[in-house]
Formats: structure tokens, C-alpha cells, sequence
DNA sequence: GATATAATTGAAAATGATTTTCAATAGAAG
DNA sequence: CTTCTATTGAAAATCATTTTCAATTATATC
């Protein structure tokens, strides 16, 4: 999965630095979504002279290469989480943070519809669930 | 409605002063999502010598009353929207930014059966559709 | 492997939005 | 009208993010 990603950026154009490969190695295994930050200090552990600089340049690339995505939440708008193949969608569980992606391909037909029905020509939605997942819920 | 709103504040033990009743002016009957700065140049043509900062201050009351609500866009999280009665989504505009609530009570068990398929039990959700509305659709 | 060159880096400074501080002001109740 | 306290606007502080810049380093070429 690294190496995808790393492919990705060598694809475009993009050299592969330290930087960006320590960065890549907390991100593109995380079930939690990270603040730039949160990924600054764990990739650290790995590359001590990272800069947050660095951190927020890479998540920007990675973002525009669509490997990862912002996860929007009342607690703030800024961490990422890797994005699903295909159009998938997430649930968070509000204790924990564990993000899960589903399939909502049936939900399509259902939104153009609503969304002609007030006028509008529907182009694109955003759904996201939010809950306990099974390991809280048991607490 | 402005006047339900003043009620609301008054009822909660906020008193009505000239800068809330201005930002409130403003806000209650918005179709578009107004950030802080843009709800400051409105309200200021009634009464200008408000403080940026009361308005910060006036929406957070507003919000906390849940008489608006933020609104999450790709261009930024930082706008707000009257809240609607009851449970309804938003569509909005990506051209010229027009909101408009739908009723969404049917889904509410399509997630909640989603939820549990993935362990989750779902306490809340977040449906936002953007298009294109009548109008610009026309241009 | 050594070298050239341009992308990338980290640190520091700048920015922009939001929050806090604080003394002055003005609602609300008596 | 007076008292009391919430609220105000301005300025300063804070926090996340972006920009600047000289030094470094990945990559292509020799």
C-alpha cells in the first residue's frame, strides 16, 4: 500500500523524500483521522528531523492525488484519513474515533431525485454517519 | 421570526442588545451561509458600531440555541445557516451558494441499518448535497 | 560513482481566523 | 433614577496554516 502511493507520487512528478515517506507510513494505514500534527508527532518516531512544514506540504499533495481525504467533524475540520476505493462513505464512532467506510452506491439515484425535486442538478453529496462502534459499546 | 429569536435569547437570560438584534437581522432570514466577517459588513449597515467580535460571540449564543447552524463546504467551515425546523439536509448551490432544506426522515433507518451491518450503533448522521440550482442552471 | 540542477527541506516570519483580556458601556430590575 | 452585572469594542494573544528563504538532497546525466 505504501508502495502505491509511493508509485503514485514518483508518477507524478514528485521526488520521494524522507519527508514524504514517513509521513505516507502513518497515514496510510489509519483507521483514526489525523491532524496534521497528530501525523507530525507519530512520524517523527520514525523521521526526528521532520518538519510540520513538510507534514502539511505532503497531506496537500496526497489530498490532490486523492489518497487521502478531510474528514470534516464538530470537533474540527482538519484530519485525514486515507480515501476508500470507489464511492464509499464514513462512519466515526464519537468515542473513539475508529472510521469505517461503507458502500452507498444505491444512495445516488435517491439524492438526484431529492435534489430535482427542489430545483436543484445535483453534482455531489457528502454523507457521514456518526456513532459507537462495537468495542465502546460494550464499556 | 427575528422576534422568536429575541424571545429565545431573552427566555435563556441573554439580554437584547442592539448588537444581537442587528446580527440577528441579518442571519434569520439568509438563504446563503454567511461567515463572521460577512454577517459583520451586514449587520453594520444598521448598526455600525459593531465589534467584529460581538459578532463571534452573538453566533455562538445562536448556535448554542440552535436557532443556526455551521455549515461544512470544501471552500471552508466557518459560514452559518438559520437552522431548520425539524429534521431536514441541505442542498446548496455550488454557484451562486443558494441553500435549501429537504425533509430526510426516511433515511434515518437506512443508516441505522448500514451502522449496524459495520458494528456501529449510529447516533447521528451528516447529509449535505451540492448542485446547481434553477437558476444558474439556466446561464 | 561524481556532478549538475531543480525540487524539497526545516526554521522563522507572516498571515488569517478566532479567542481572550479589560476597562467602558448599556440593558434590566428595582 | 440608580444599581448591578452582562455585554460591548478595541487591542492583544492565540492557534492553525502559509509563505519566504537559504541550505539540502533526490534524481538525471555524465
Amino acid at each position: 500500500m505504501v508502495e502505491k502511493w509511493l508509485e503514485q507520487l514518483r508518477k507524478n512528478g514528485y521526488r520521494l523524500t524522507e519527508a514524504r515517506q514517513a509521513v505516507i507510513q502513518v497515514i496510510v494505514k489509519s483507521n483514526y483521522a489525523l491532524t496534521p500534527f497528530q501525523v507530525y508527532e507519530a512520524a517523527r518516531a520514525q523521521y526526528p528531523a521532520l518538519g510540520l512544514v513538510s507534514v502539511y506540504r505532503t497531506l496537500e499533495k496526497l489530498e490532490e492525488l486523492k489518497l487521502i481525504r478531510r474528514v470534516h467533524q464538530d470537533c474540527g475540520c482538519n484530519a485525514y484519513l486515507p480515501q476508500a476505493e470507489g464511492h464509499q462513505h464514513l462512519i466515526i464512532c464519537q468515542k473513539c474515533g475508529l472510521a469505517c467506510y461503507f458502500e452507498g452506491d444505491d444512495l445516488e439515484d435517491l439524492f438526484t431525485k431529492v435534489g430535482a425535486d427542489h430545483g436543484y442538478e445535483v453534482t455531489g453529496h457528502w454523507l457521514q454517519l456518526f456513532g459507537t462502534c462495537a468495542e465502546c459499546e460494550q464499556k
